[in-house]
DNA sequence: CTGAAAGCGCTAACAG
DNA sequence: CTGTTAGCGCTTTCAG
């Protein structure tokens, strides 16, 4: 954490005394310390923001005071004459899934590494959350706000672009705010998939979806389907389920799959959770992966490599998709000139050992 | 999320302008709506913050100007005078490991639901680093803060927690601030481990630790040790294998234990995370699990049961604990009284298939 | 029930 | 290099 180093180096351990509404013991401000250097307060603030402008005697007399009176700005007070907060607003729709766990520990990271600091909404998977949570950081005065935006729709992420001039999208495009938006290409990902369990023999396939009004999933099953068209494979409507990326809806959409009646050699899920729903499944009815059936996922989270058989799926880089968001958020909020349209972020096929090559 | 929600709900799209440095365009303030409304900026407060206090006539009129001007109170100003931010700060060491971020996301749903918000300082493992975030959420007058501290010697969060008085700890307890700290009971744990390790039959036991200088690890340890020594079964020092939680380490625990030479029938792992790191490791080299050997973990994260074998293991009660480390923090905000020492939390044992009972 | 006025703690011209 | 001064936007007595 790399924060108004030169400041925060000193002071560790400065805190106000009390803020107990029945105790207001007043903290100290740096007028306090300016008196007890003999300066005035213009000065103190000085010492904090430009240090190369004030002499080297008159810096130690006030940081000495400093230490002395355990003195901490008080960054609201900054805050609101500057007009910035060095704070970046991160909404996701909730951390259990471990795709968004390395998402925030690396927005965190490259957050705190530009000297700014994050306030994470999680949790907010309904439109109205995501608009509340949205109006809650700019309330706070929030520099720029990332925003994954789960289940909006685009027209509403549209409206949403035009007025908050400092929202960043991850995980979305829409039409005229591309360069705010960072996104990984769906479609070569899908195809990449597609074109993997074609090359591997597979034709009779399935495929468990996410929820039908998310644009991610539709574009990648649309992409997917398209692929194995023109491989002349035809993707069964009874052979796709739609789930809702979570392991539950992995298990279910197996169970259904299977249910159909149809043949089935491999089954391509849009995301990693619901690939290791319908993994279990599978063991639990006693159908061996990758013996009879291939499975095939989407995300590449940790855990990808610790099932067994070791997950094939295609990997989305998290890192890179969360540095180039912050980038951007960083970039609105001094409003620099934008970089211009993001390019898609390229995912990989990550192959394991989840699928079959038939003989 | 139901913060300022008599408030929010009205104004969701309420914005500044832009605050480039560029192009100051003035924000909209309680000034403006007050003049809108004929009103003084004193009701236009109370319109906020005491909506009762208001007539209905004013309030309506007030109001319409709000949505009008696309009015959003800059929060700031307000903590400036009321002296609290309604925000809560935690630190944790990371997200990545699937330990803390159902954590993050239960302490987050918490305290948005008591109207706070929370900022979240993740990837501090260092104390220097803890530290630091500590001293970066005082200043932004975090009205308490929720501290994982890791690595931090005892001595050092004595000194923490004498200094800041709104600072609670999770997963340590500290002699005289009890009722700032909130822990898992790690001695039960571990015995509840102990005991069924033997009751399975099991005498050559190995173990796999956290790092020697986390209290945690050795409370744990420590107890195993003794419940063992208690039954008549010694933890040979060459079975103990220090680690640091993490996957990586898990894997080479196992490797030298297994090294080592000894009788080896089952190894207590201190984090589930090593105990899957053991698992791998055990596949790679062919020895099955828990045929040839059985693994216990500690944690009970959502992969315990979606690995193969399921991991039986010692279970934290992760939401208890979120939760009521945020009561604490709320409590702390609000300079409430104390609510007594907080008794340890007490884990449970998960039983599923990693562990083979003895013939 | 409403308004006037006095700051909260800090920064940022503007002089010197 | 340093001090003076005027606010940032909001809340909160204190009167009316």
């Amino acid at each position: 954490m790399v924060i108004d180093s030169h400041y925060n180096a000193c002071y560790w351990f400065s805190y106000r005394r009390c803020e107990s509404a029945f105790l207001p013991i007043p903290m100290t401000t740096i007028r306090t310390v300016a008196e007890r250097a003999g300066v005035s307060t213009a000065t103190v603030s000085r010492v904090m923001n430009t240090p190369q402008q004030v002499s080297e005697r008159t810096r130690s007399r006030v940081e000495t005071a400093m230490r002395e009176l355990n003195f901490s700005r008080n960054s609201f007070a900054a805050s609101l004459v500057t007009r910035r907060s060095d704070c970046i607003g991160l909404i996701v729709g909730g951390l259990s899934g471990s795709f968004f766990a390395p998402l925030v520990n690396i927005v965190e990271e490259t957050v705190s590494a530009a000297g700014s600091y994050l306030i994470v909404s999680c949790g907010k998977d309904s439109p109205a959350d995501v608009l509340a949570a949205v109006q809650f950081l700019r309330q706070r005065q929030c520099d720029a706000i990332i925003l994954f935006p789960g289940q909006l729709s685009d027209a509403a992420l549209q409206d949403l672009l035009g007025i908050h001039p400092n929202v960043v999208l991850i995980h979305r495009s829409i039409a005229g705010f591309e360069e705010r938006c960072v996104q990984v290409d769906n479609v070569t990902g899908a195809r990449l998939a597609a074109r993997y369990l074609i090359d591997c023999g597979h034709r009779d396939i399935g495929l468990i979806s996410g929820p039908a009004a998310n644009p991610e999933s539709a574009q990648r099953l649309a992409a997917f389907a398209e692929t194995l068209a023109a491989a002349g494979v035809v993707l069964a409507p009874e052979l796709v389920f739609e789930g809702d990326f979570r392991l539950a809806s992995g298990r279910q959409g197996m169970a259904e799959l299977l249910a159909s009646g149809r043949p089935l050699s491999a089954v391509f899920c849009l995301s990693d959770q619901m690939a290791f729903g319908a993994l279990d499944y599978c063991r639990a009815v006693g159908i061996a992966v990758p013996e009879r059936l291939s499975l095939l996922g989407f995300d590449d989270v940790e855990y990808a490599e610790l099932v067994h058989p070791k997950l094939s799926t295609v990997q989305q880089p998290i890192a890179l998709l969360a540095r180039t968001a912050v980038e951007i958020a960083l970039r609105l909020a001094l409003s620099k000139p934008s970089g211009g349209p993001q390019p898609l972020l390229t995912p990989q096929l990550m192959i394991r050992d989840s699928v079959r090559r038939l003989a």
